[in-house]
RNA sequence: GCGGGUAUGGCGGAAUUGGCAGACGCGCAGGAUUUAGGUUCCUGUACCGCAAGGCGUGUGGGUUCGACUCCCACUACCCGCACCA
């Protein structure tokens, strides 16, 4: 009996869609289990084969926990606000919201035919208004609490998107999304404080379960660091502060570098004899772009100030000061104090200008190279430090610092506020306005959701102001505060804005009055499960801790951390072991998949690929054995007889029971199919099936092939509604453990010869088994028993000389 | 440079409180059924060897009765960050 998989699936899907089946309850006695997946940008180009591989995953969590009884939510929606779709937009003459409307029920019809279950009747769009209401009412909190501020400032600048980017959109100085030069443009931005959550974003890093991976490259990204501010002063008798994580080598600071932009040089203009020079140097870092100055490999340079030096603190020495385009002014203080004899950067620019190296900590040689991995040495030349170690010179020299008020403790991060604004127009409208005479001041709740006004050409500018600013209808508008004239914000928001809080919409998404409401927010929080991908990590996870913790700190959601559990996926790479890409023409469309083999097959195949989480090359030929399991099972209808479960295969079900659900919660996928498989081929060597063994199979390959599980049990008439209804079959551990056990016999650790023995024997039986075993007793005879040691179970070792 | 990770048959991959390496699947070889087979079923399959046996988890050491697993020192590759003082 042949398995038609194509009207099978689509009635399965239809039917699940009639009865509601997978629709999540705000109202439950059952335990809650909220699983999320990152929603789909809906591109053009359609779902491709790796799309499926989270949805499946978190799809056979989720099934599998509505059959322990879980009330779930696993929600979907589309992050519709973005670049490629207002391009494609402007090239087509469509209404961007055409395309978003096109493209969402392409992905929608895409996803319905890999049998996800999806509470479809929680779907949402980050473009439509209702929601996007809400993210513009977010942002008017951030705004009313100061969290959100407009700032003149350079920013990083697409040469072809015509827009601004964050830094974590830069990637090797070129625009992560169209790879065109990003250059640096001073324009007024607004700009979210992330960074007053740095330290927290962090800190309750411990309270969540998310890979060390994720954690780590978080904490990177962050970037904190301990050390000290100093004081030094300029013959000027100006106040110049340097940060450092090392103020115990304060006696080996040989020069000073400030950065080229550094405020103070201005005002020394006069002082400084060699102003042009300096003044050049300036021009001509300015002109670099993010990448050029960046660049790792290239050489120091730098230029010295003439009439102007530094005093030590410490010890009165007067140090010669330069400017170097090395040293940022967007860290720390923008001026460093240089140790030529313990870091690389300052010894390579000492060298180079024939600055002195001092030796602060005994162990290298500093005339040969910095001498930077000395935390375990004795501190010299170093005055009040001299023979401490380094790190008791680190607590005296903070205590000196302090006392003497030049110099305290100061934690420093590599984080910087997020760039919120975008010269766009397919994004959410900033609910700001400018007024002459009151500043910018914020729409009352009232008139939210401020709506994308329809605009004839989407076009981004040159002169990087956004597309609306030509809407004067739009743009001129009165002032909430004082009534008189003002002009609406005309930059959008960032594509990140909606992603960072859609998942509290889920939990309630039909709302009119409120983002979701206390109790479904309270019932739902916090995300117990969320998959995503790991390019996710510093982008989207962070900024969407950073919103939650700030609404959490003004009372409107529960919890301060949005998810209790990350994960994440490997990316599905093409067959030549490349990143899938239309450029690279390797791209597998899931729909040829689902309609050659079915969706259970592609499912089940996505899942037995490999490591979960571990990226897997697309291999079609190992389709195949998945195609085959599937029909494997469909025909267990052909050798289906009455009756319960086989004694000499009850030891195999409890165990396959146990090791299935397990591997479920531990994403090992594909040893949880492994696991099936051995079972099915074990039951075929009975050569029958028990209608007992069959209800449990079906109940177990459930989430993993929803289709041909819930059509077996139809045509078997097994009853009581559909599978996905049934009761995840319990184990018990008594009965995992067989009765005959095979144990390996080692003579000195190596495998001579193998036993069966009864579970329940102890080791001096065993022993004795295992001795009168014909290959065992040559092996040992006539030699000296030194050690025999048993594992019980697994095998016995007799150590002999 | 810093941080994270990986290395096992022809291939994808199993196996971790140290205990039978190669589960499961693909591929391949042989056989059965079939008019036919890109179907299904059975058998075999790390490597060397006819066999007994030997050898084997990137490299080199170590601990142990016993190491894919632990420790030390390397190599190669992948990912993230990177002039962050």
């Amino acid at each position: 009996m042949k398995y038609e998989h194509q009207p099978i699936e689509k009635k399965w899907q239809d039917k699940w869609e009639e009865a509601g089946v997978f629709h999540a309850s705000n109202e439950s006695d059952k335990p809650k289990f909220y699983a999320l997946v990152e929603f789909p940008y809906p591109s053009g180009q359609g779902l491709h084969v790796g799309h499926p591989r989270p949805y499946t995953a978190l799809d056979i969590v989720a099934r599998k926990r509505r059959l322990q009884g879980y009330n779930v939510l696993y929600p979907i929606g589309w992050d519709a606000f973005g670049l490629p779709t207002e391009n494609y937009a402007i090239k087509n003459h469509i209404h961007p919201a055409e395309v978003t409307k096109k493209n969402v029920a392409r992905f929608k019809q895409q996803i319905q035919s890999l049998g996800i279950s999806f509470d479809w009747s929680r779907e949402i769009n980050t473009t439509d208004p209702d929601y996007y209401k809400w993210t513009q009412w977010i942002f008017l909190q951030l705004f009313q609490r100061g969290l959100a501020y407009k700032k003149e400032m350079a920013v990083n600048w697409c040469t072809s998107c015509k827009c601004v980017l964050a830094n974590e959109e830069v990637v090797d100085g070129v625009c992560e999304r169209c790879g065109s030069p990003v250059v640096h443009k001073v324009k007024s931005q607004w700009m979210l404080k992330i960074t007053e959550y740095a330290q927290r974003l962090i800190d309750d890093l411990d309270l969540v379960d998310y890979p060390e991976r994720v954690k780590a490259q978080q904490k990177n990204w962050i970037g904190r660091s301990t050390g000290a501010e100093v004081d030094f002063t300029a013959t000027t008798g100006d106040k110049l502060t340097v940060y450092t994580t090392r103020p115990d080598t304060l006696y080996g600071v040989t020069y000073m570098v400030l950065a080229p932009e550094h405020p103070l040089l201005e005002k020394w203009k006069d002082t400084i004899s060699n102003w042009d020079e300096v003044r050049a140097y300036q021009d001509a870092a300015a002109r670099k772009s993010e990448f050029e100055r960046t660049e790792v490999a290239k050489e120091k340079t730098g230029v010295r100030l003439d009439g102007v030096a530094a005093v030590n603190p410490v010890n009165g020495v007067e140090i010669p000061i330069f400017i170097s385009d090395y040293v940022l002014t967007s860290y720390g203080t923008g001026a460093i104090m240089a140790v030529p004899g313990h870091d690389t950067r300052d010894w390579e620019f000492a060298k180079k200008y024939g600055l002195p190296i001092i030796e602060v900590v005994k162990g290298g040689d500093v005339e040969k190279e910095a001498f930077t991995d000395c935390d375990t040495g004795i501190m010299v030349n170093s005055g009040i430090l001299d023979g401490l170690t380094v790190e008791e010179a680190k607590v005296k020299i903070k205590e000196f610092l302090e006392e003497k008020g030049i110099g305290h403790n100061k934690v420093n991060f590599k984080l910087r506020d997020w760039v919120f604004s975008r010269q766009r127009y397919w994004g959410e409208p900033i609910p700001i306005v400018y007024c002459e005479k009151c500043g910018y001041v914020a729409l009352p709740e009232s008139e939210l959701p401020l709506r994308l006004p329809d605009v004839k050409s989407y076009e981004p500018t040159d002169t990087g102001e956004s597309p609306l600013a030509h809407m004067t209808d739009w743009v001129n508008t009165t002032c909430p505060h004082c009534g008189g004239p003002a002009k609406r914000e005309t930059d959008t928001m960032p594509q990140w804005a909606g992603s960072s809080w859609y998942f509290l919409r889920y939990m309630d998404p039909h709302n009119q009055e409120v983002l979701a409401s206390k109790e479904a927010m309270e019932y739902w929080s916090p995300v117990d499960w969320y998959n995503g991908g790991m390019e996710h990590t510093t982008l989207h996870l962070l900024y969407s801790r950073f919103w939650h913790k700030f609404l959490f700190d003004i009372g409107v959601v529960p919890t301060s951390e949005p998810y209790a559990k990350r994960t994440s996926h490997g990316m599905i790479l093409g067959e030549n072991g490349e990143k899938m890409s239309k450029s690279r023409g390797n791209v597998v469309n899931p729909d040829d998949v689902v309609r050659e083999y079915g969706a259970d097959t592609m499912r089940l195949y996505e899942m037995f690929i490999g490591d979960f989480e571990k990226s897997a090359p697309w291999n079609p030929s190992s389709m195949k054995g998945c195609r085959r399991f599937v029909e494997r099972f469909w025909n267990f209808q052909n050798i289906a007889v009455p009756g319960g479960v086989r004694k000499e295969l009850e030891t195999s079900f409890h165990k396959t029971i146990k090791k299935t659900g397990e591997d479920i919660e531990n994403l090992k996928f594909n040893t949880a199919i492994a696991a099936l498989m051995s079972l099915m081929n074990e039951i075929y060597d009975t050569g029958s099936i028990t209608v007992e063994e069959l209800k449990i199979f079906t109940i177990l390959l459930n989430p993993f092939a929803p289709h041909v599980t819930e059509e077996l049990w139809e045509q078997m008439k097994f009853g009581g509604g559909m599978v996905c209804q049934q009761a995840w079959p319990v184990y018990e551990e008594a009965k995992c453990q067989e009765d005959t056990i095979e144990v390996a016999v080692q003579v000195n650790g190596k495998v001579r010869a193998r036993i069966l023995v009864a579970a329940d024997l102890d080791k001096d039986g065993v022993l004795a088994q295992a001795k009168s075993e014909a290959k065992i007793a040559s092996e040992i005879a006539g030699k000296k028993l030194v050690k025999e040691i048993y594992v019980p179970g697994k095998l016995v070792n007799i150590v002999a000389k």
